[in-house]
DNA sequence: GATGCAGCGTACGGTGCTGT
DNA sequence: ACAGCACCGTACGCTGCATC
């Protein structure tokens, strides 16, 4: 780089006349189009990821709003030619990265189902009995898990959990957050990540992306709580949006911020053979409902140190 | 090389929800 | 009632592959 471009100054213009158009209650929409010529390539191929990586880190990934200094950074970064003001009332990039950030929520909620599946099917269930089985191991009921003082763990969210039968039901687990769907799921996190120079990359631990995958499993396999497929009556009850999992995503979080930096490069390592392994699958979900509070399988998903599998050559 | 096709990702428009 | 937010469905265009 032998010289900054020259900075131009970008005029925020009205949305594309198509969308004013569109409802009878039209109101701002904008489309990659509104933004500046010749950013609209850059915006795509480098605003967006670093965004991700941002929103990947945050505690609150569903909460994106207060994030106005962040976008003007990276936009900065990006377009050291264009100069902006980033600001939540009629901006192009503004609203453009929150539905960027929509879609990634989205294609978490994807890739968990894929993930999902691609799992069931590994494991040669033959009936859909033995699945509903399974999956009531793996996600217990909200009720049951809360009110059973033995068993504080949700088992999809380790690499292994097994009931022993001897000690009160006790369950026996290692790998937190190493499941084979959540690092099939969290692997979206780092194709997102792959696009983005080393030097620009966030620096910190992905947990909102890891809470957003956990949470995505587990949407994804309490739909097979019958055994088959079961698709939502309707088809807002089936959203993976902060109104449903928002209280999950919370929750988990408690265990994720106790995750050591070993742990963290346990669960990264895990991830990375699926790094670009799925394709796209639709299925749907029944609703779920959060009925109590307090400590929980998803706030005890915490590894002690085994001190074997330390994922010390894992960088990230 | 040209053409056709399938798969996939993105952009865009639609709509229920929420706050004022 | 209205405006804006949050999320979803899908059309469209791009890419890669197969076939001629």
């Amino acid at each position: 780089m032998s010289k900054l471009p020259q900075v131009s100054k970008f005029r925020v213009r009205v949305p594309a006349l198509s969308a004013q158009k569109s409802a009878k209650k039209p109101h701002p929409r904008f489309r990659v189009k509104d933004l500046p010529n010749g950013s609209q390539q850059r915006f795509r191929e480098d605003l967006g990821p670093l965004w991700l990586d941002f929103v990947s880190n945050l505690e609150n990934p569903w909460d994106l709003a207060n994030h106005i200094d962040v976008m003007q950074e990276i936009w900065n970064m990006t377009f050291t030619d264009i100069d902006h003001t980033v600001q939540k009332t009629n901006d192009p990039v503004y609203f453009l990265l929150l539905q960027r950030a929509y879609t990634y929520r989205r294609d978490f909620a994807k890739r968990g189902e894929t993930a999902v599946a691609a799992y069931l099917d590994s494991m040669g269930f033959e009936t859909p009995d033995e699945i509903a089985r399974y999956i009531d191991f793996l996600v217990p009921l909200v009720s049951e898990i809360r009110s059973e003082e033995t068993a504080k763990c949700y088992p999809f969210m380790w690499r292994e959990a097994k009931n022993i039968m001897n000690a009160d039901g006790h369950i026996e687990r290692t790998g937190a957050f190493c499941s084979r769907p959540i690092s099939d799921t969290l692997a979206l996190y780092l194709e997102i990540r792959e696009c983005i120079p080393q030097a620009r990359r966030q620096t910190d631990n992905p947990r909102g992306a890891l809470v957003l995958a956990t949470a995505s499993v587990e949407r994804a396999l309490r739909m097979y709580s019958t055994g088959i497929c079961v698709k939502p009556k309707d088809r807002f009850e089936s959203r993976f949006s902060r109104k449903h999992w928002g209280v999950t995503t919370e929750e988990v979080m408690v265990s994720v911020k106790k995750t050591t930096s070993r742990g963290w490069k346990k669960i990264i390592k895990a991830a990375i053979p699926y790094i670009r392994a799925r394709k796209p699958h639709h299925s749907l979900r029944p609703g779920l409902e959060k009925e109590h509070e307090g400590p929980n399988g998803y706030t005890h998903c915490v590894d002690v140190d085994s001190g074997s599998d330390s994922g010390s050559d894992v960088i990230f």
